[in-house]
DNA sequence: CGCTTATGTCAGTACTATTGACATAATTGA
DNA sequence: TCAATTATGTCAATAGTACTGACATAAGCG
């Protein structure tokens, strides 16, 4: 049924190329989010509330707009997940004091462990790949997602966050 | 308020490294199928139908028991999704002949055309990306994908598929 | 013929995300 | 100072993805 494979045949297609790529991307996403997913759903969590848990980490003080550019989700979708993490206190919300009408986001305790509960997995996974793989497919690996992204997402990535 | 990256200061520390894999793969994914997700959203479907005229297009005749493997999700999400396609006559069903209780799945012409519209632009994302970071660099993007993937999803991508 | 397999369907629930409309408070510029 | 803009929030409707559990049918198999 299936062709060849690159693997057993160097002398692969262009084609077949492109679509092993489409391929290893959509299953080593699958698998790199199965985890994360089956620990929130026990507090009826989903993915985006870890992707708000992991950006308000990595950004302690985030206003909601500079989120909002992250994830690139609208302000309502955002705010139905961003209310449940506030009100089950595992986000806090300060006024901003340069800017009175922002509202600054950050972990709590309860919201750093849960963070690193989920984001630790998935560094695990990472790190495992990154020593099997060795430098240079790491520097390679960069380069591709890097190409991957749009121009906007990976000039804010390239380029320190200016906040 | 953001430490600085990799690319500026290469003695990073090997948690920032992580960190950076993890952010990677989430823009390069969230940009890769932004594009398809609008086209989709033209007739009402979604990433999804994306998925099985991607894979069904990959194994024509594929069994419905295949594809929820290669998907990893339940019939019961399938169905509605598949039903769909079938019923706008973007998928065919044939009972399978050397197993009758198989419904071998075929992209109609309607659901090649769409397929590939979905597809080409993913296509020329890698083709760019590829081509931008070089044989090295697609080698260990690869490899790297590889090792993120769960051990079950590597065999079965490493090895041809037996139908 | 009974067990298992492949597939399908009904029902209920939950999570993610969108558009559109409207509201409030704070900042900013003319 | 006042009008326009910005940052944020909220209500409502809609749509797509996916799960668990239960039940059903037809076909293969020993």
């Amino acid at each position: 049924m299936a062709e060849p494979k690159t693997i057993v045949n160097p002398l692969f297609l262009r084609e077949d190329d492109l679509r092993q790529a489409i391929e290893l991307l959509f299953f080593a996403y699958r698998d790199f989010t199965a985890r994360g997913d089956a620990i929130l759903a026990r507090q009826h969590f989903g993915r985006a509330h870890h992707r708000i848990l992991y950006f308000v980490g990595r950004y302690p003080g985030i206003p909601v707009g500079d989120l909002l550019d992250i994830l690139n989700i609208t302000k309502q979708s955002l705010s139905r997940v961003l209310s449940q993490l506030v009100r089950e206190e595992y986000v806090q919300q300060k006024t901003g004091t340069r800017d009175r009408r922002q509202r600054l986001l950050y972990l709590t305790d309860k919201g750093k462990a849960l963070e690193r509960e989920l984001t630790s997995e998935q560094r695990m996974r990472f790190a495992a790949a990154y020593k099997d793989a060795g430098a240079v497919a790491v520097e390679g690996f960069r380069k591709v997602m890097l190409g991957i992204m749009d121009a906007k997402a990976r000039k804010r990535f390239l380029s320190p966050f200016e906040t």
